[in-house]
DNA sequence: CTTAGTGCAAAAGATTTGCACTTGT
DNA sequence: ACAAGTGCAAATCTTTTGCACTAAG
C-alpha cells in the first residue's frame, strides 16, 4: 500500500470517528509511514520534532493509538524496555527474529508452524485468537565479529 | 525436583557466589518454591508477608534476580503490566498458552515447532539463542460462558 | 461557535537504587 | 570485625492523564 494511500485510509479513519485530522496528526502520520522498520514512540518524536519543533511526545503517543485503532499500526514489545511501532498493511501476520547483537529485526511467516500451534490449541482445548513467536539470536554478521556481546538487546536503529 | 533439593541449590549457589543464607532469602525461594504456577514479586511478597511482616517487597525482588542467575527461576513476560516467575527446573523448554479471559496459563512443547523455528532461522542466515512463542485465546471453559469479554488480559490467580 | 486536540506538568505503575542501619560468617 | 543484606524512600523509565489553552469543522 502506498504512504499516500494509508495516509488518506487513516484522514478516512479520524473523519468516521468524527475526529480532526490536526496538522500534527498529518505529521506524525506521514513521518511514521515513511519509516519502513519498527520505530519507537520516542524515536518517531525525534523524527517530527525536527520537522516541526512544537510538537509533543505526549501527541505523537496519542498518534500512535489512533493509527492502532485504524488497523495501520501494530505495537511490539521485543525483550524489554520501551515498545516498537510497525505499519499494519493488509499483509498477513508474521512473526519476528531479533539479532540480540545489532537489534536488527527479520519478518517471516511460516503456515507450517501456524498450522502446528492450532493444532496444539485446539488438544489443550483453547481457541487461539492471536500469538506471538519471537525468535532471538545472532545475525550472520554479529556472528561474523563474534565480539562477545552482553546477550542484552541494543537496537541499534529506531530504539 | 523436590522443594527441598532446589532450596539447598539454592544455598550452593549463594555460598558459591560468596553471598549469604539470610533468613529473607530462605523464606522467600521457599515461598516460591512452594508455588508451582506463575506468580508476580508482588504477589509472591503478599505470601512471605503473611509470614513476616518485615520482610520487603524490595527483597522480593533482589531474591528473584538471584533465583534467576542460580538457574532457578525464569522471568515470563506475558501482555503487559508485571512479570510472572516460574520454576525452572531441569525440564525442558516449554512454551506458554493462556486464556485472555480468565488469565489461566498453560504450558506445552513441541518439538515440530522447535525444528521448524531452526529451519527458518537458519534460512534468515541466524543463529537462535532462544525465543518466545506465546499463544492466547480462550479455554474450554471461558468459551462456554461465552460473556463477551474485553480482549484484555485479567489474571485471576497469582496476579 | 463548539467540540476536539495540544502541550505541559504531573501521575501512574513496575522495578531499581542510594543510603544508613543490621546481620551472617 | 567486616563484607554483604535489608528496608525505606526516592529515583527510573515508559506511557498516560488532568487541565487550561488552541484550533479544526
Amino acid at each position: 500500500m502506498a504512504m499516500q494511500k494509508k495516509q488518506q485510509n487513516f484522514r478516512q479513519h479520524l473523519v468516521r470517528s468524527g475526529l480532526k485530522a490536526t496538522r500534527q496528526r498529518e505529521l506524525i502520520a506521514r513521518a511514521f509511514f515513511a519509516t519502513n522498520t519498527h520505530i519507537s514512540a520516542e524515536a518517531l518524536y525525534r523524527r517530527v520534532s525536527g520537522r516541526d519543533r512544537r510538537i509533543g511526545l505526549v501527541t505523537v503517543y496519542r498518534t500512535l493509538k489512533l493509527l492502532k485503532e485504524a488497523g495501520l499500526a501494530h505495537e511490539r514489545q521485543f525483550g524489554e524496555g520501551r515498545a516498537l511501532f510497525e505499519h499494519a498493511s493488509s499483509e498477513r501476520h508474521h512473526d519476528h527474529m531479533i539479532c540480540t547483537h545489532c537489534g536488527k529485526i527479520v519478518e517471516f511467516e511460516n503456515c507450517e508452524i501456524e498450522a502446528l500451534q492450532e493444532e496444539v490449541a485446539r488438544k489443550l482445548g483453547f481457541t487461539i485468537q492471536y500469538h506471538k513467536l519471537e525468535l532471538y539470536g545472532r545475525c550472520k554478521e554479529c556472528r561474523a565479529d563474534a565480539s562477545g556481546g552482553t546477550g542484552r538487546i541494543r537496537v541499534v536503529g529506531a530504539r
